[in-house]
DNA sequence: CCTGTCTTGTTCGTCTCTCGAACTAAGTCC
DNA sequence: GGACTTAGTTCGAGAGACGAACAAGACAGG
């Protein structure tokens, strides 16, 4: 039930429905193509006569394509229509501590070659070496597409302007990230935090649901990696709050006392449970900014060491993953509680040692929440090969030629 | 940015732009009244003709009325319109634990006759009595009205279909609460929980904003009682999540090892700031379960009295809400970095005593905030006179007359 | 090979609704 | 009283949904 904002709404005008229908007709194609037009025109609950009229327009656009004649068992056979991905390029950037990688990829979400370099801490010093990039790999590997866009992603904080207001790890504070990039391009360009990329990535290019299953609209995507981060779907749509920075559980207290976090804070819920927290946790330090940067910048020991050592045996590395599983158990029951999502998504590195975290997850859930189903909220690993914030990144660009328009 | 789900949307028809115009027009005249048909259209940038159809659909369907004519400077004078309320009535319950409080109402939320009874933990025995009321109040007050609704406030969470599925205050699971009340009175019957309630109320009744001032569409309503409840909005709708329980941020945890909830986990939200947790505190109990249901039962000293004490300089009473401040801040951090709202209210007795809570609470979110905008959330304490409980009972059933309809 | 049947896709007339212009109504100011 | 202003209505044109008729393929059976 949404209020109509009497200040700022948007009528109904003559172009509207078609607007709308078009809009419709264009996600109809996207989700289930080949389709035919007669098909689509039964799933819309119209004649075929506006079906035809539609993807006219469609195919003038360029946005759909005609593919193969169908075989049916009778009648004419079919024109298939499909969604023109091949030839619309996106640039998708991943900016990490360690590394930023470069990706071109179609509107489809199919890669087409990603490189990666060290990350530059000095703003205007990796905002040219990425320009330099992005020109390169449009240059040598776009053969004949067109780059619509270029979508960002920072381990941090953005505002709605495309601004770093705070990212900890690289050690930024407003910085004009969108426009630089945009004026070293002259392309569009899309910033968003990592797990805000996530949750977007989930929506536009997860994995079709069976016919009938209804998509997943509330769930919370959370990656466990240096920090933790969080993005939250709500009525399926990226929760961005007044000032476009919810979705920060990595930061909320889990123990008013307990360690201090990069943030400043005491008992963060990243200061428990990210890949830093259990290698310091492992190798018996108690967490501090000092010591997380130490751990950052020369890594002896790696969170993927750590899970290897569990795996053969070592009785302190599995203390400290089921440890890291307990905490990030009271982190998620906050989730459940606050927001009751359908499903919550865990990425990053930790998600190799599941059979170690997932037990004191679920107890820690089935004990905080409050009603049978809430306990039983899914939690599902995500597998780290599938380059969740590039695609997020993706979708950043992609998204807006797909998304619902605001009526009323 | 919402996504077109392709196997569940609202295909635009040939009415479509009608009803979105008609609704918007409806909202307006809400907003504005009384308002004229030139001015509604200068609002929605539309030719008077089309406003002079759609007011005498409004006018036909008595979703409207024309009242007197206004002095204006110069020209012809406007004949104003109005929502018609007055005539369409509501009947508003909220249960709480210790009594429960029927108020007749109409659609513009004017009180017209108010009465209370002592809670029956029983619910068949309470829906008995509440029919038997509410008959007896549409027969002897409602003059002339008709009534469109009864809508229902619960202290628990309530699921899709109006049953209530956990209430620990009156021990209450799995009672089919709607649907009692609706065969007993033959009327449509909507049930909330508290907190999404008095969120409702702040979205449809609250105060205007003033011209210009764009409504705020991200907010939290925290109510602080025996129990602490919350009402979480996010665009302009109330989150309700996946199961229909959204919104118990009194139940995150706090402190994993702090005191016992009547919920069964330890250390809550609620544990540490409920009316009771203060009183606890102030008396120099340990928070239990049996100490709760003690200090709910046979309240020698209410939260009212320890305020009260603090306010002639007791300061064993000052120090017990400073400590109540304190966690609420922590609570209400956890708000701000998940949802960054742009404000956050606060309803229940402590309000009273905020010159206490208010700095504790503002220096826990300024540490934990993660941007200077997070870290200066608004938290605003509402007067306790309000009913903010019954409104947002009005409200459930007043709302869907004006609801934006879902087109995509 | 021709005909009947079935399905896809197009065309066209009708109806609904927006939208702008013309027109009437009812005031003020000079 | 006439010029000017503003409110509200009426009407015709244009956009687009919608249903019916029609053309285009494909196949089966005689």
């Amino acid at each position: 039930m949404r209020t109509i904002n009497p200040r700022d709404f948007n009528r109904a005008t003559r172009s509207t429905s078609r607007q709308v229908n078009r809009l419709i007709l264009l996600n109809l194609v996207r989700e289930f193509q080949p389709i035919s037009r007669a098909d689509l025109a039964r799933r819309m609950a119209v004649g075929r006569g506006m079906v035809t009229t539609l993807v006219k327009e469609l195919l003038a656009e360029g946005a759909v394509y005609e593919g193969a004649l169908a075989d049916v068992p009778r009648g004419r056979r079919p024109k298939m229509l499909h969604v023109r991905t091949r030839d619309r390029l996106v640039v998708a950037i991943d900016i990490r501590f360690s590394r930023t990688y470069v990706l071109l990829s179609d509107f489809g979400g199919n890669q087409m070659a990603l490189e990666s370099l060290a990350t530059v801490f000095d703003p205007d010093q990796l905002l040219d070496e990425l320009a330099l990039r992005v020109r390169r790999l449009l240059r040598t590997r776009a053969t004949g597409g067109h780059c619509e866009g270029i979508g960002m992603v920072v381990p941090g904080m953005v505002d709605r302007r495309g601004r770093v207001l705070n990212a900890p790890q690289l050690g930024w504070r407003d910085v004009e990230i969108r426009s630089g990039l945009a004026e070293r391009t002259g392309l569009p360009v899309h910033v968003a935090n990592s797990g805000a990329a996530c949750a977007l990535a989930h929506i536009w290019l997860g994995p079709g649901e069976p016919e009938g299953a209804s998509r997943i609209r509330d769930f919370v995507y959370v990656t466990v990696s240096d920090g933790v981060g969080t993005g939250v779907v709500v009525n399926g749509e990226v929760v961005r709050g007044h000032g476009h920075t919810a979705g920060e559980f990595g930061h909320i207290p889990i123990s008013p006392d307990g360690p201090r976090c990069l943030c400043g804070a005491q008992g963060c819920l990243e200061a428990h449970t990210s890949n830093l927290a259990t290698v310091a946790r492992y190798l018996g330090h108690d967490l501090s900014p000092a010591v997380a940067r130490e751990l950052l910048q020369q890594s002896s020991v790696t969170v993927d060491d750590v899970i290897r050592r569990a795996g053969t045996g070592d009785e302190r590395a599995r203390a400290a993953l089921v440890e890291t599983g307990r905490y990030l158990g009271l982190g998620l029951s906050v989730i459940v509680n606050a927001l009751n999502p359908a499903q919550i998504f865990i990425g990053g590195e930790i998600t190799a040692a599941w059979d170690l975290v997932e037990p004191s997850i679920r107890a820690e859930i089935g004990q905080r929440a409050l009603t049978r189903q809430a306990a039983e909220t899914p939690v599902i690993p995500e597998p780290g090969g599938g380059l969740p914030r590039l695609r997020g990144a993706i979708a950043l660009v992609a998204a807006p030629a797909f998304a619902a328009p605001q009526v009323g």
